[in-house]
DNA sequence: AGCACGCCGACT
DNA sequence: GTCGGCGTGCTC
């Protein structure tokens, strides 16, 4: 391939189409019809695969297309593939200055493929600069990140964000230490107490793709059997990635595989380090100098090697979910990734997710459970407070407490700490039937019935208006918006018991262990402090709050949270007592006494396969002010089976209110509309609604709506 | 998004 | 003829 003055213009005098084509001198298209190719100031190009595709890291506006450059022969050795870059890239035609060709700005760019030839027709201006020869976009990483941004209707650039930590000069030029060698496979420890659990243990360890959904027993346990399905993977030969929802979590794993395997052996990425050892981590792990990574959700990108296992720990727990666009989950990366990387899979925790359920109900993921014995043995004691219930004796009723409750504070603080979990503010009430409690439903789509105002009553997704409401459940005909919880609950508590320690842990101080001396300690859902020997008893208050919340997952949910303080609780055999305040009749509530998560998820999964809910059916989001919604849902090409639902106002951001990722800013009328598709049309979805915004973007039109897979609040 | 090209009307 | 309004379309 000659690379100096190489390339004679292709087509009208049959010489061979060649592609590299550098600097058009101010040509004009009725002389050449092609650009007349020279060489970039005299300078030669690389010899072998003259050309770089170069993934243009400009937000949405480059949808996902790559550009063509030439590689300048001085460039040629650190030009490979994965290598950040740096190029011109500007509008329309570019002015030719002493020879030298200027296009818009100088902007960064990944080295995606070197190429013999380009398929652009034009001419090709040449790379920049390479960087740094680090190659850290590799191809298993660029093809992780196109599938999320396929399955999020996103762009590769916005994903790749996410995945590719900044560079940081020094971080590179650090040298990582030298791999160990693979640590001997572990004993299964207590994953005996799990039926599959040795097994699932021996698979990684033989070198396996063992798929699980896990639901961890109560107790401390979890940690150090995470920690060893890590050690076992890494007894294959492979690495190990397991991604959790706080530091706190982290921390304990981390803890667990130190004692497992000691230091050097795992990498910690979270966001709490600065840049530069955030960097050097990854990079560590990217050189294959470390096997085994655990983190925060950021990390479910980390470049491990060789990958053996990815593990999600409480995956429904909200801060799973990426805050940037396009909002990728960690469960759902991390399926993608074990798809795409043929590795195990194990997604745990004590309660379990509607999608986990899915995953063991449709065949892809085994189920990982404890025998009823063992659960049982496990868990504490749960009992239920209704409404009815409440207080006849006078301190109870000052503490707006159930007798019931009431009497196992004052038991179990006689035996160590009692954990007493209030629920956050903010939680918007919905309607539900006055005499049997059933959510109040939309009669078209099934959305969530919302009081707009006095006397008008509309569907949450639809906008349908409903005037002859009855509960289809019980005939009842009365509504009536569910209450929202007190945390002065604390407080009064507080002083019912005042020989006693109060701690508190929210959202500003979240404390992480408390002693096994008795205390009250009060707590919001997921900052419960772990209590040394376990707690005596915990009172999970204001169930109401938790069901009332205009929300699909309210059940779910308001279980996950309430088993992620009972775990905490101890066994019923060593006197672990849980009381809590909500209906008995409900459903999670049921499942909590029978401490039976599963169950629970799998009818939930049933019935939203029935309803049309996801995760049986794919859902999406478009918000945005109401012309502009209106106008993409005119415009976009949907697959046949879609069904849209509403437009329906969203609620105004109050000046001095918090704005929610993804609402409108504060005082404008936005609208959102939900899109859903029947299983299997996820992708066709996806890719309907990435076309249309493109198409909106590239033209310029109107305002921006933003769309949103697998929108997380759609009543 | 920028930014240049270009088609059309008003000007020295 | 030539200057410059902004509508259109491209960026290797």
């Amino acid at each position: 391939m000659s690379s100096e003055n190489g390339q004679a213009a292709g087509g009208a005098k049959g010489a061979p189409p060649e592609q590299l084509a550098l600097i058009r001198e101010s040509v004009r298209k009725a002389e050449v019809p092609r650009a007349k190719p020279r060489t970039w100031r005299g300078a030669a190009l690389a010899k072998e695969l003259p050309v770089a595709r170069v993934l243009v890291d400009k937000g949405a506006l480059h949808l996902d297309r790559y550009f063509d450059y030439a590689v300048p022969e001085e460039l040629d050795a650190d030009a490979q593939p994965g290598v950040r870059v740096r190029v011109r890239f500007g509008a329309g035609r570019h002015r030719v200055r002493e020879g030298r060709r200027e296009g818009g700005g100088l902007i960064d760019g990944f080295l995606v493929e070197r190429l013999a030839e380009s398929d652009y027709s034009g001419p090709l201006a040449a790379l920049a600069q390479v960087v740094s020869p680090e190659p850290v976009l590799s191809e298993e990483l660029l093809g992780l990140a196109r599938a999320v941004a396929d399955r999020y209707a996103g762009s590769l650039a916005d994903v790749l964000q996410l995945a590719v930590p900044p560079r940081s000069a020094r971080a590179e030029q650090r040298s990582s230490p030298a791999a160990l060698p693979p640590p001997p496979a572990p004993e299964p420890g207590s994953w005996s107490r799990y039926e599959q659990g040795p097994a699932f243990l021996e698979s990684l360890a033989r070198g396996g793709a063992p798929r699980a959904v896990w639901n961890a027993l109560p107790g401390p346990g979890w940690s150090e059997e995470l920690a060893r399905a890590v050690t076992a993977t890494l007894a294959s030969g492979r690495g190990a990635l397991v991604v959790l929802p706080d530091g706190r979590a982290v921390a304990r794993i981390d803890a667990a595989l130190t004692a497992l395997l000691g230091r050097g052996r795992h990498a910690v990425l979270t966001a709490d380090a600065g840049p530069e050892k955030r960097y050097a981590q990854w990079l560590a792990v990217r050189r294959g100098s470390v096997r085994a990574v655990i983190g925060t959700r950021a990390a479910m990108f980390a470049p491990v090697r060789d990958l053996g296992l990815v593990a999600v720990w409480d995956d429904g727990d909200d801060s799973h979910s990426e805050q940037h666009a396009p909002q990728p989950h960690a469960r759902e990366v991390l399926l993608l990734r074990a798809a795409q990387d043929r590795c195990g899979f194990l997604l745990g925790g004590w309660s379990c997710t509607v999608e986990a359920a899915q995953l063991v109900e449709t065949g892809w993921a085994r189920p990982l459970v404890a025998g009823r014995e063992r659960v049982r043995g496990a868990a504490p004691l749960v009992r239920t407070v209704g409404d009815g219930d409440f207080a006849r004796d006078e301190a109870a009723r000052a503490a707006r407490l159930p007798t019931l409750a009431w009497q196992v504070v004052r038991e179990g603080l006689r035996h160590g700490p009692v954990l007493v979990q209030v629920p956050r503010r903010g939680y918007v009430p919905r309607m539900a039937c006055a005499r049997c409690r059933e959510p109040a439903r939309c009669r078209h789509c099934a959305g969530p019935l919302e009081a707009r105002g006095f006397d008008d009553l509309r569907c949450g997704w639809c906008g349908r208006e409903e005037s002859g409401w009855h509960c289809p459940e019980c005939g009842g005909f009365r509504l009536r918006a569910q209450v929202v919880g007190a945390r002065r609950t604390a407080e009064e508590l507080g002083r019912a018991f005042p020989a006693v320690a109060v701690r508190t842990s929210g959202r500003e101080h979240v404390l992480d262990t408390v002693p096994a001396a008795p205390a009250l300690v009060v707590s919001t859902p997921g900052a419960e402090p772990v209590a040394e020997g376990g707690y005596a008893a915990a009172l999970l208050l204001d169930g109401w709050a938790m069901l009332g919340r205009p929300d699909l997952r309210a059940g779910e949910d308001a279980l996950r949270r309430w088993i992620g303080a009972a775990a905490l609780v101890r066994p019923q055999s060593a006197g672990g007592t849980v009381v809590v305040v909500a209906e008995p009749t409900l459903r999670p509530v049921q499942a909590l006494v029978r401490w039976d998560p599963v169950g629970h998820a799998v009818r939930e999964l049933a019935e939203r396969a029935e309803l049309g809910f996801p995760p049986v059916s794919r859902m999406a989001a478009v918000s945005g002010p109401g012309r502009a919604v209106a106008e993409f849902l005119r415009a976009v090409e949907l697959p046949g089976e879609a069904e849209v639902l509403g437009p329906v106002p969203l609620p105004v951001t109050a000046a001095g209110q918090q704005r929610r990722p993804g609402g409108p800013p504060p005082g404008e009328h936005w609208e959102r509309s939900l899109i859903r598709v029947p299983p299997g049309r996820g992708a066709a979805l996806a890719g309907a609604l990435k076309a249309a915004q493109a198409a909106r973007t590239a033209r310029g039109a109107g305002e921006a709506v933003r769309v949103r897979i697998d929108p997380p609040d759609i009543g």
